[in-house]
DNA sequence: CGCTCAGAAGCGACCAGGTCGCATCTGGGC
DNA sequence: GCCCAGATGCGACCTGGTCGCTTCTGAGCG
C-alpha cells in the first residue's frame, strides 16, 4: 500500500518548510492511489469526495504550490486541460488525437533531440512538459 | 508583396469547394503578413481592424474550417492559447518558460523520434503540433 | 444576367477552466 | 497553550472558446 509513499511525500512538504494540511495531503493521496493521470478537475472530484469542503481553488492552489516544489509535474495535452502526476515517476506522453489515448514513454527517447537542442540551439528543453500529439495504431 | 501568396491560398480554398468570403480572405491575409504567430484573438483583433463586423465566432470558426483544409495550423505553447500560422511553413518550437520567446526548429531536428515512435510504438508522431518547453539561452 | 440555396456570417448567450481578493481559520514553532 | 504567517473557503471574475439561431451571400446554373 502506498501510505509509506504518501508519508515521504509529507515529510517532504515539511521539510521544505511547508505546513501539511487536510487539503494537501488529500491531494497527495489522491494523485499517489490513480493509477493514470487526472486532471484539476478530477483531481477535486475526488478531493472533494474524501474531505469535506475543500474549495476549488484550495486545490488549484495545491497543485501549483506542489508543482513549484517540484512534488508533482503537470503535461498540457494539447486541447483540453493539463493532467498532474506525481515527479518521481518521469516519462513522456504520447497522447493519440483521435481516440485521446495516452501512452508513455521513457525520457530516454528524446535524449539525442534534447542534446541536439543544447548544442544546437543553446536551449534547455524541459523534458516531460509536453505532450507529443499523432494517432496510435488502432487509429492510425 | 505577398499579394500572389494570399492569392494563390484563395484559389486552395475555392479548389477545395469552398467559399471565399470576405471574412476568410482577411483571415488569410493577417496570417500571411504577420512575421510571427499569432493567437486567435490577434487574428480577430486584426481582422476587425481591416474589416468591419466580423465577429469573434467567425474568425474561430475559419481557423478552425482553415486548420481542417490543412491551409494553416495551431500550436499549442503550453500555458495560454494556441497561436496560429500558415502550413505551407512547416517548423517545430521552443518556447522559452521563462521569457516566452519562440524559437522555430527545422522539422528535421525531429525525424529520428519520429522513426522510433512509429517502429517501437507504433505511433505516428504529428510532427509541428506541439511545442518543446524549456528555457532559452537568455533565461537558462 | 438574375435565381437559388448550401453554407457562411453575425449575434449574443453560454460554457469550461482557471484566477483573484478578501475575510477567516489553523499548523506547527516557540 | 499562544501566536501569526500562511493556508483555506468563498464567490465574483476573467479568458478562451463554443453554440444555436437567424440572416445574408458566394458562386454554380439556366
Amino acid at each position: 500500500m502506498p501510505d509509506e509513499r504518501i508519508a515521504a511525500l509529507a515529510a517532504g512538504l515539511r521539510g521544505k518548510g511547508e505546513r501539511l494540511t487536510p487539503a494537501r495531503r488529500q491531494v497527495l493521496t489522491t494523485l499517489a492511489q490513480s493509477d493514470h493521470h487526472l486532471t484539476a478537475e478530477e483531481v477535486l472530484t475526488e478531493v472533494q469526495a474524501q474531505t469535506a469542503n475543500v474549495h476549488r481553488a484550495t486545490v488549484y492552489r495545491t497543485l501549483e504550490t506542489l508543482s513549484r516544489l517540484g512534488i508533482v509535474e503537470h503535461t498540457h495535452l494539447g486541447h483540453g486541460p493539463a493532467v498532474y502526476h506525481l515527479a518521481d515517476d518521469a516519462h513522456h506522453h504520447l497522447v493519440c488525437e483521435a481516440c485521446g489515448r495516452i501512452v508513455e514513454v521513457p525520457v530516454t527517447l528524446f535524449r539525442t533531440v534534447e542534446r541536439r537542442l543544447r548544442d544546437e540551439y543553446d536551449f534547455v528543453m524541459r523534458a516531460r512538459h509536453f505532450a507529443v500529439v499523432g494517432r496510435c495504431r488502432a487509429c492510425a
